[in-house]
RNA sequence: GGCCCGUUCGUCUAGGGGUUAGGACGCAAGAUUUUCAUUCUUGUAGCAGGGGUUCGAAUCCCCUACGGGCUACCA
């Protein structure tokens, strides 16, 4: 019988969740629903001199934001809890103590300062210090110093830490779910810390503990944790879990768009694209880091996007529906690479979301900021008017920019059009346009083009000499749709008034 | 340094012994729009290098180079 799929994201609450975060909680949550599985959220903060106030709100929020909706978890209920391992201090050290009475860990006293020494000695003998079976039997713990002086010390209160004692020169061999076979040999690995001298267990005891107790079937998570896989492999054993301990599939990073390494923080300030779900706003410097969601992302864009960095269903498609995404999703497609990141594909991703949204629904959006201007016209207008310009936009905030001139004068005049195209000649001839204007009866683009046509034979004007300077007037600017249908829609009155005006300003 | 993972157009990727190496973003050109943008069409550009295996390698093996991760009482 198969076990019900269960798989977990579990961030740190150091700071705001990063977008490659976001990708790991976004194939956790895929891979769940694909299996008709479950999805939780655990915050993992047994590091408490790293957490920062406000961060795990942020996490909870950045997940929902993005429809990444967990089962249970942290803010969101469930049967497993406590779900937050600061609260689950309690329940760690009988595991450790269980792995010392099973002789897989022991009691160590040597001090961080200690260790520090020994770290910069080995440095400068161009070696590198490691805490395993080859220095374990010179420092000072369970394994060297007496029972007595053991007991002695734990009972005077001196500081002391759980290792794992690593098992000698045995391979350990795990099949990735993405990468496949990986054969690592513990005389490599060293005696990694289990539980804290603060009495906290550190990730890789919490992390084997808690994914035991709340059935975890599933880690996925990002490749910075491939290397510690064996240790948490050999817990699982010596804890008596090997039989029934959860597949391991270790996704990979996303990497700066350009030059050496993975995305960072920094690169989005350097090259203006946002590395977080939403925006942040570090509580002790004040710094401000943008968001997708303020800089006007769709979240189906950003996740979409997000789903094709590293993933392909092996079709052409690029376009999915979360279903879609969920119905074509496996951890076999995940691709082995690091993948750069490109912000013109995200860009690109948010322009086709855009497009396929309906005009009503854009008109929304668009009123919101016509209102913040305090300019307002009615729902149906805004509506065509939306339809007539959102093919020029990326994001839904660009609608202004594009669609200005439907509800404001120009305040300024391109000067490069200007000089370009506003002749000796130009003045006189919008005059007698105008005029002609406030004598015409019916207005809208197709009677008023078919009138206007008329008047320019009858001077034997052609369209190109006036054409731009209209738009110019209306607009500010060569650009723009098509001229009669800015004409209907800004009215008659409105067009004559800013050509006018601009007979009188331009020169 | 050690261990582990990786390497197909500039970027994201398809490909799993025989393909004119396909698609997308970007970029460029042309068309259309008497503007600009859109749209459409076309183009651009790639198997890291070297050895094997094989009748035949982007595909399998080895070496090298390069990239990435880990190497904390951080996750």
């Amino acid at each position: 019988m198969e076990q019900k799929v269960r798989v977990r994201f579990a961030p740190s609450p150091t700071g705001p969740l990063h977008m490659g975060g976001v990708r790991t909680a976004l194939f956790n949550y895929l891979f769940a629903r694909k299996h008709g599985g479950e999805f939780l959220l655990r915050i993992e903060d047994t590091d408490q001199t790293r957490y920062v106030p406000g961060a795990e709100e942020y996490i909870a929020e950045s997940l929902t934001w993005c429809g990444l909706i967990p089962d249970e978890g942290v803010g969101f209920g469930g049967k497993f809890g406590p779900y937050r391992q600061s609260e689950r201090k309690d329940l760690y050290k009988g595991y450790v103590d269980q792995l010392v009475e099973s002789k897989n860990a022991y009691y160590a006293f040597d001090t961080p300062e200690e260790l520090d020494a020994l770290r910069s000695e080995a440095e400068m003998n161009q070696t590198v210090f490691s805490y395993d079976i080859h220095t374990r039997l010179k420092l000072k713990n369970s394994l060297t110093l007496p029972e007595e002086e053991v007991n002695r010390r734990i009972a005077n209160g001196e500081a002391w830490v759980i290792r794992f004692k690593m098992p000698e020169h045995t391979d350990v061999i795990e099949e990735d779910l993405i990468r496949g076979e990986v054969k690592f040999n513990t005389a490599q690995l060293d005696d990694k810390v289990l539980y804290k001298a603060d009495g906290m267990p550190t990730y890789h005891m919490a992390n084997v503990v808690d994914d035991h107790l709340m059935q975890i079937t599933h880690v996925i998570r990002g490749e910075e944790w491939l290397s510690s896989m064996p240790l948490h492999i050999l817990l699982y054993r010596a804890l008596g879990w090997g039989e029934n301990r959860p597949r391991f599939a270790h996704l990979p990073l996303i990497l700066k768009p350009t030059g050496k390494g993975k995305l960072s923080k920094r690169d989005g300030d350097k090259m203006g694209f946002p590395v977080f779900p939403l925006q942040w706003t570090d509580p002790v410097s004040g710094e401000i880091s943008r968001g997708y969601r303020e800089d006007d992302y769709f979240p189906e864009a950003f996740i979409n996007m997000l789903a094709l960095l590293g993933w392909n269903a092996g079709t052409e498609q690029e376009i999915f529906t979360i279903q879609e995404l969920i119905d074509s999703f496996s951890l076999g497609r995940v691709v082995k690479s690091g993948a750069r990141f490109d912000p013109e594909k995200a860009k690109w991703f948010n322009r086709h979301y855009l497009q396929q949204k309906n005009d009503a629904e854009l008109a929304k959006l668009f009123k919101k900021q016509l209102e913040e201007k305090q300019l307002f016209t009615d729902d149906d207008k805004l509506t065509r008017i939306v339809g007539l310009i959102k093919d020029r936009c990326t994001f839904a905030s660009e609608l202004w920019e594009h669609g200005f001139y439907f509800f404001t004068a120009p305040d300024s005049y391109d000067e490069k059009t200007i000089s370009k195209k506003w002749k000796e000649d130009t003045s006189e001839k919008l005059q007698a346009i105008a005029g002609f204007f406030k004598g015409l009866s019916s207005w809208d683009a197709e009677s008023i083009k078919e009138a206007f046509s008329e008047f320019m034979n009858s001077r034997e004007w052609n369209f190109g000499m006036v054409m731009v300077p209209i738009r110019l007037a209306l607009v500010g600017s060569s650009q723009g749709i098509d001229l009669f249908v800015i004409l209907e829609l800004i009215g008659k009155e409105e067009t004559v008034r800013r050509m006018e005006r601009a007979v009188a300003e331009i020169h």
